[in-house]
DNA sequence: ATAAAAACTAACCTAAACGTAAGTATCCAA
DNA sequence: TTGGATACTTACGTTTAGGTTAGTTTTTAT
């Protein structure tokens, strides 16, 4: 990793992991990711009852920018009232995967990695 | 997935991959692990001038937040100037091959997402 | 007496993420 | 004519992440 890769990285903009990471990194997509891969095929809300606790907002939210990324494909039924469904593309079923082996590792390491945080808080005092 | 589980898992706090994610989602941990995963050992200065464009805030809070987790380990030697050094813990060995299969999912898609994005925001159009 | 060196910390500020509550559009059924 | 059904959007307010700049500590070298 030379300077110039560095520098060019530590760009948000033009780091492809960044990229990546700063939507599977917040508050609800990956939820939104497993419950789709579960479900297979989810309306609004049917995916509102399943994450009780997302606001419409942030479902909203969620789903746009997973569109956006060709993660989750939307269709709409010209009815009243409206019908819109939500499920995975093959993008997203690529990647999913590679988010079940963090699943794996965080079940594995979660409870050392917080005895660690309690030992930190303990050493660090204050 | 059932309810019980789902209502579980909406809460970040109880969410194994959740407080993984909330640490490597953030702007400079990844990068932290990777420049030490190539270096091995490294004082603070050396890291900052491995990346140049953090601040050394961030740099204290990021190597703060792993050496909590135990991803990273901290030797202090006692003398004047200090003299600190950082290397990776056999925790954080543990995780960086998933790291790189998302390094390499996003290298591999990046693109086509980026397509994804612009072509987006065309339909959409405002 | 002053400065330099390393590894931070403190105080402050801004922007983005997230949350809450209410409103919108459309048609049909009562 | 009112209300219900569905999938949102809008307009706020609050919280958190991250950035900037200056200051702290300790001892040795000048």
């Amino acid at each position: 990793m030379d300077q110039e890769i560095l520098k060019k990285y530590s760009n948000v903009d033009e780091c492809p992991v960044r990229n990546v990471l700063d939507r599977i990194g917040n508050k609800w997509t990956l939820l939104v990711l497993l419950v789709l891969e579960e479900q297979q095929v989810l309306r609004f809300n049917e995916l509102h009852t399943y994450i009780s606790t997302i606001s419409q907002k942030m479902l909203s939210v969620t789903l746009k920018s997973l569109e956006a990324d060709g993660l989750v494909k939307r269709t709409i039924y010209p009815q009243v009232p409206p019908k819109v469904e939500y499920e995975l593309t093959a993008r997203a079923q690529s990647l999913l995967p590679l988010i079940h082996n963090l699943v794996d590792w965080s079940k594995t390491h979660i409870n050392a990695i917080k005895t660690s945080r309690k030992h930190y808080e303990l050493v660090t005092r204050k």
